[in-house]
Parts: structure tokens; C-alpha cells; sequence
DNA sequence: TAGGATTTGTGCGTATGTATT
DNA sequence: TAATACATACGCACAAATCCT
């Protein structure tokens, strides 16, 4: 038998893995997505029973889940409440913010990895996806090219650590930045994710991996500015 | 009444927490505890069920301690074979390194609190306790002192999730630092310990958090350096 | 104020997977 | 190869806490 079951590194984003990790894994991606999607809004209160019920499983390997989405911030559960997703304050957000803005130039430094063809075809798509977005804005569309734009970043270091960091961060606070915006936002935030990622599909162009990640930090910042000066603190 | 039982910030270090989350903190940090002390070193497997019964509680809430330490890397569970300490790969302990490394200087840039009296004097404390341990080299000292070290310094920022990015960095690598080298590098090791932290000492005297941000940098980086001599690659 | 409905937390027996003899 | 021992994974019933009437 050649299946040699290497368990090294995490377990949530591990191949070859158990049945039961697999399942994890499933069901914990499903979940988070839902909430980065704002299919679960912050404050949405879940049921464990009915999303076991959902899930064809038990309470149990679906309270796992639940403990991890917790420990990672994104999920707040309370004895005789529920379990809510959580709704971060703006001090606490713009406090990651300042995080992600610094571990954004890092994508140059700990371990690039060479940036291929499949690399600017993927960052074209993406161009191509966000250019559709402007044409008929959506929150949900937003939140999915987002999210899409943050993998094909991260996905350019070889450093795991760094990697699941920035994956952290990322999620903690991709479903408040929509919901603290007002919906007639979405539209010009669309047509701001369209640049953004125009600048980014040109550094990947010319293999300028530093550029890319300071242009990622670039817009970073000015997303957290834009939302200061809509919230006024 | 005035309990005022606000959650709202992270469930691992909350004050005013519930029964059930103040049992969980205590299992997870004396086991987490053990584990960077090198009471459970790296390969360690393991019981659930004795590690119920020494915490005089069922399996149920236990797995959730594991499980919490399992997501953080510094415990792997394979059905049918049991719950082992992680023990990384070189490549691997180099990656959080590299991480840690650039993690350091963020101490004086995101939210540095003011250093007060209480400080300086925390330092010389830990100044006055390496000196002890060069006196008296030990494994299990030296994994006292850095811990406590290292605490003292990620104290010094009041950007939460940057603190408990260290700590997750620095308790994955933790217990592998000494147990990479051998005994005989015990003595050497504790008075670099020493020097390192008679440096922290004098920035913190002088109220420079920036130059204590660098020279933690520093000597991680030198660290790092001997170890990788040490294991040649 | 009290009681019932609802939700998460806990305990325990069983199922499933692995390693060894 | 098969059986046995033992570990984690799972499902379910009950306890504890909270909220609302």
C-alpha cells in the first residue's frame, strides 16, 4: 500500500487526510464562507442542531467546527444563548487592519514564490471577473472576487505561517468591511476592487512580485481610510 | 447585580468569562504549559482519558483543549493511533522563524504602550533570574525564563491580534528550540539568554521600545543562526 | 418573581480506525 | 492473514445557563 498518510503540517488545509478530517474541512470552509459572504451577517445567531442536521452529522464533529470558526474570532458562543456570528468593534477591526497592512509586504519577502503564467492568467481572470462586477455591482459579487483576489495573494508565498496569518486576518475581517459600508457604497467599492486589481494583474505581468505586495498594502490603506471617514473615528 | 458578563474580545484570555470558559483557559494553558516546558516533548503521545481524569472532567471538554491546541499546531490527533506533541521539521521551524523575525519590530510600530515603572522593573526582574540561571544551567529554567521574557515583550503592544500572532508563533516554536540542541548546548544557551535579555533591560531603561523591538529581532535571528549551524542545513 | 422554552455544555457508551501479535 | 487491544471519532441523552412570558 503507497497511501503513506503524511500528517505534517495543519489539519484544516491538509491532503491526504481522514475521513473525518476531510469532513472537517468541509463543512468548516462551507461555514466560513457563508459568513465572508454575508450569507451569515454578523450578529446571525446558528443553530447547531440544525446546521448537524444540514450537514448529515451529528452535534458533535459539527461543535468542532464551531470551535475552530470561535477560536479564529469569526463565531462567539454563549451557554443558554447561542452561537453568533461575531460583529467586531471598529477599534478592534481597524487593529487587524494595521496587521494585514503590515504583513502584506511580506508576500516579497518570506519565500515568493516565482510567479508563472498560470499566475497572470489567474490575476487576468480575476481582472476580467471584477471589469463584469463594475457592470452590474452586487455585494455577494463583491465579496466573491474579493475573496478570490486574497487567495491568488497569498497563494505567492511559499511561508505556510505567514500564509494561514494573512488567511486569519483576511477572514476576521472581510464580512464586516461590506456590512460597515452603507449598499449604496457597494458600487464604488466594486469600481475601487476593479483598480485594485487592475494594479495588480500589471505588477504580476512584469514578475514584480515586491511592487504587487506593496500595492497590496497601498490599497489596503486606503480602503481602511475610505471606512474611517464613513464611520468618523 | 453587576457581574456585567461582557464578551466580546477573544475566548482564550477574557476576563469575566463563564465557568465553563475559565475551566477551558486553565486545561488549555497548564497543557500548553507542559508542553513548551518540555513535560511533554515533542513526540510526547498523549491519553485523553488520563488527562480527563487528572482535570476531573470528562473526555468531552478535554477534546476541546486538544482540539484548540491541535488548530494551533502544537498537537496532532490521528484516529486509531492517539494525540501527539508536534514535532516540526526544520524546514518548518525556520518558516515561523522567518515570521517571528518580521513580527519583532512591529512591536514598536502597532500600538506600543508606554513603558512605566512596573516595566523596568518586570525586566530587571527577569534580568536578576537569568543571571540566577547561569549560575545554575538548566532545560527546564531556561524554558521559565524565555517564556516569561517573551510575555514581558508582546505585553508592550496593545494591538491585540499582533500579540496573539506572537504568542501562536513563539509557542510553536517553543519547545523544538532546545530540544534541537543537545544537552551540553544547555549552559551556553542560558547565557545567550542572559546577554539578550541584560540587553532588553538597558532599551527598557531608556524607554526605547523601538530599540528593544530590533534587538529582540536580533538576537531571534542569531538564534536562529546557531541552530541552523548546529543542524547544518 | 417564577416558570417554561431554548440553547450550549457535559458525560458516557458505541463505532471506527490503527498497530501489534 | 486474522484477531485482539487500544486510541480517537461519533451520537445521544441529560445538565446548566439564559431569555422571555
Amino acid at each position: 500500500m503507497d497511501k503513506s498518510p503524511t500528517k505534517k503540517s495543519d489539519d484544516v488545509d491538509n491532503k491526504s487526510e481522514s475521513a473525518a478530517g476531510r469532513r472537517f474541512r468541509q463543512i468548516y470552509e462551507e461555514i466560513r464562507s457563508r459568513i465572508s459572504l454575508l450569507d451569515y451577517p454578523p450578529g446571525t445567531r446558528l443553530s447547531e442542531e440544525a446546521l448537524a442536521i444540514e450537514f448529515g452529522v451529528s452535534r458533535t464533529p459539527l461543535r468542532r467546527v464551531l470551535f475552530r470558526l470561535q477560536s479564529e474570532g469569526l463565531l462567539e458562543s454563549v451557554q443558554g444563548v447561542g452561537t453568533i456570528v461575531t460583529d467586531i468593534s471598529n477599534e478592534d477591526l481597524y487593529q487587524v487592519y494595521q496587521l494585514r497592512m503590515e504583513l502584506a509586504p511580506l508576500l516579497a519577502r518570506l519565500s515568493p514564490l516565482p510567479i508563472t503564467e498560470e499566475t497572470v492568467a489567474k490575476f487576468e481572470d480575476l481582472y476580467r471577473q471584477s471589469e463584469e462586477l463594475t457592470k452590474d455591482p452586487s455585494a455577494h459579487g463583491y465579496c466573491v472576487v474579493n475573496i478570490a483576489t486574497f487567495h491568488a495573494l497569498a497563494d505567492l508565498t511559499a511561508n505556510m505561517p505567514l500564509r494561514k496569518a494573512m488567511e486569519l486576518h483576511f477572514y476576521q475581517t472581510a464580512s464586516i468591511w461590506l456590512k460597515s459600508l452603507g449598499e449604496d457604497d457597494v458600487a464604488r467599492e466594486c469600481r475601487n476592487l476593479n483598480d485594485e486589481i487592475r494594479d495588480f494583474y500589471h505588477a504580476v505581468k512584469i514578475g514584480d512580485i515586491d511592487a504587487l505586495s506593496h500595492l497590496w498594502r497601498a490599497h489596503t490603506s486606503a480602503s481602511v481610510t475610505r471606512l474611517r471617514q464613513k464611520l468618523g473615528d
